[in-house]
DNA sequence: TGATCTCCGACCAAATCAGTCGTACAAAAG
DNA sequence: CTTTTGTACGACTGATTTGGTCGGAGATCA
């Protein structure tokens, strides 16, 4: 449940991978092509390409023509949020259908529906907890966002 | 994006509904059937109703065959979770496909995985999320949870 | 100019999901 | 004890989404 897709998966290994290169060691500014990425994480290489098209399509990374070509990023890891990924990936964040919806074509009257308040409260806060993480927090050496404010206690997350 | 099923939408409406007529006025323990459910919130009957017996059999609700039948709930509204709820009708909760890998099968060779810690962290963080809001949280006059910790202001902890 | 790379849209196959149907079974009412 | 009302349960179909593929067009550099 609550599953995202390869697509995002493969999304933030790719932009991992990228700001690693780029900001990580000596070499700045080293241009990353899709074929590396792609052996580099056993990921098909054409459904990498698409995603990485369609990242730069939101302006996270640039691409660049020609050989010698490839992908850079395109602001500060600290900039690019996790949710702005996703959102670009995948659609809008919606836990329910009709998340967002014009007035025009309301799912089943929405007066007699009784979660819908509730499940955007929870949405929200999905939100914000990926607005919070950036790029910059999945690489390797930062520590992570403490998100710890909403997890009170770690009472026994089975299996 | 993220988007849960309709089974766990209608799951939760109908909870809602049950919950209410046994709690919220005169009558206490009266019994609330399919038919009434799936008409009120005009959800298709059959799809309604084996939600409800995925209910049942987690020990969420109580059935009650025979005419004047119907279903109960099973525990105290504010024992129900919505974790609970979401993991009995949808999988458990897998932001990523190997969330939960027996070490047998990992995916693509862990090792190289950049982003499982991250984003483990982000799922842990909506479990305690969805854990932590129950369904006494749902019913109308009660204010919902507090989730405003991790929406609002990180007090507290920095990033 | 030609090799190498990204770009882009159309395409297919598999998996999941929503919804349907039919039958069996349980209990209350008469 | 029979009938009526309701749940239990599993198999089935159709629709939608997703993962993955292909082929050509355009850009850039040597
Ligand atoms: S499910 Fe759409 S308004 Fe309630
Ligand atoms: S995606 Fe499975 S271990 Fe990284």
């Amino acid at each position: 449940m609550l599953k995202l897709s390869k697509k995002a998966d493969y999304g933030l290994m790719a932009l991992q991978h990228i700001a690693s290169n780029q900001y990580g060691d000596v070499a700045h500014a080293r241009v990353v092509n899709t074929k590396e990425i792609a052996e580099e994480y056993h990921i098909p290489v054409e459904l990498l390409a698409k995603v990485l098209q369609t990242l730069s399509k939101s302006g996270i990374i640039e691409s660049h023509n020609g050989p010698k070509g490839g992908y850079l990023l395109g602001k500060n890891p600290r900039e690019i949020t996790i949710a702005h990924v996703l959102e670009s990936l995948e659609g809008p964040l919606g836990i329910m259908d009709c998340s967002h919806e014009k007035d025009g074509d309301a799912c089943m009257q929405r007066e007699h529906c009784n979660i819908r308040t509730p499940l955007l409260k929870i949405q929200n806060s999905i939100y914000q907890l990926l607005n919070n993480m950036t790029l910059q927090d999945m690489l390797g050496g930062t520590p992570l966002i403490t998100i710890q404010s909403v997890a009170t206690e770690q009472q026994g997350v089975e299996r």
